[in-house]
DNA sequence: AGCTATTGATAAGA
DNA sequence: TTCTTATCAATAGCT
């Protein structure tokens, strides 16, 4: 058909090619679309042409998706696309859930981020920080285990002088009661410490003085104690 | 063509349109197998007829599957289809590298396994336990304060007690006096601890009941400190 | 299927 | 590209 025949052989000039391309292509969509509607016939056709283009039919009321559906459940090949979209999203969704989950339970023990250490220092800057506030700990139940012991030696030294203090006073009561029948009768009768309480407070013994140096140390201690560790004792 | 035209309609007569069908077909094949090598097109035609036979052409040197996965590219690629499959692929990765991180990190948590920790991590494993070290530490300095708060208190008290038994010793030694001078003498001008060394222990007041207490006490505080923190606080 | 009159497709040129 | 048109191809209806 035309002026002359031709062969069948790819076209060398390029752009009777696409000429005849062009020409051909109509002509073919036209020929498919006649056959569809004439004969009922389920058809897809699908061009790409040389520089890539595509072109495609597919009859009425279908679309190229079904086409290649049905093709592929006829032929029983199978294009992996579509399932394996599924399985991601399924695998996404999952994912996204966990990882949900996961950062909810680590936010238990990490409520606060460090971004600005490099990556390859990292291990080593905490490694540092873990010694420097071990080494920090360790100083600090030092000084914690020196100040207990010395308290409890003062207290035990307090707690004896406490004692033989009540001795002697029960002594001096004794010889009280030897010289004046009355007042060992207003002294001895009474419970001790009732009887304290009818004397105001006057003059400082020496046991006074240790117990104030006693009691200026832990305050020293407590400073000690608010003082927060070099990597931060607060929560 | 033909004798006649013919509309182009679903052809009524079964036998005709089977006919029709036959030939035209044969002839898009023709024309479709022309018009690919012709203009060097890659072609795929997929045709149902109407009793559900299946016929085909793909151009020389390829697979239908090709035709239809080049046309799935294409297409997914036009329509916004292919970024966002790049984008759930990565999605997918960080999900995946991730839930495994938050795994192997909740491990540590749970299994108590240190053994297994990656370089990348051990930055965030190092700060994870510090954090939990330092609450336990915090915890500790808590118990401390008021351990040492209970012992100030009952100390103060202690010191109250001692110096009012002093007094209370004096008004006794002033008694005697009264009563025999010698006594008082003897008592008066010896210092106060040196007065208290001259008597053996015998007897517990109170106060010595107190003391042992608070001994016992600041015991069961050193058991508290002889116990290493959670991470190991020794250096 | 084969034939063929007739219509459709298209190569080449504009 | 599109149009024209001479020519060839496809095919409808008949056998």
């Amino acid at each position: 058909m035309g002026r002359g025949k031709i062969a069948i052989r790819r076209i060398e000039n390029q752009t009777t090619r696409q000429v005849t391309f062009s020409k051909r292509r109509a002509g073919l969509l036209k020929k498919t679309h006649e056959l569809s509607v004439l004969c009922d016939a389920q058809i897809g056709l699908i061009i790409f042409s040389s520089t890539g283009k595509l072109c495609q039919y597919c009859s009425e009321g279908l679309r190229m998706e079904q086409i290649i559906e049905r093709y592929q459940k006829m032929t029983g090949t199978c294009i992996p696309d579509h399932d394996s979209r599924e399985q991601l999203y399924g695998e996404l969704a999952m994912l996204r859930k966990e990882s949900r989950r996961l950062h909810s339970n680590m936010r238990r023990y990490t409520d606060e981020d460090m971004s600005s250490i490099p990556f390859e220092e990292l291990d080593a800057v905490e490694q540092e920080l873990e010694r420097a506030a071990n080494k920090v700990r360790h100083r600090k139940n030092e000084l914690l285990h020196q100040q207990l012991e010395n308290l409890r030696r003062k207290e035990r030294m307090l707690e004896e002088e406490n004692s033989n203090m009540y001795r002697w006073a029960r002594i001096q009561e004794h010889r009280a009661a030897l010289g004046y029948q009355q007042a060992a009768i207003e002294a001895k009768p009474v419970e001790h410490q009732q009887v304290l309480d009818q004397f105001p407070f006057c003059g400082e013994p020496s046991s006074v003085l240790q117990l104030s140096n006693i009691t200026h140390q832990i305050d020293q201690y407590h400073l000690q104690l608010a003082q927060p560790s070099l990597q931060g004792s607060s929560v």
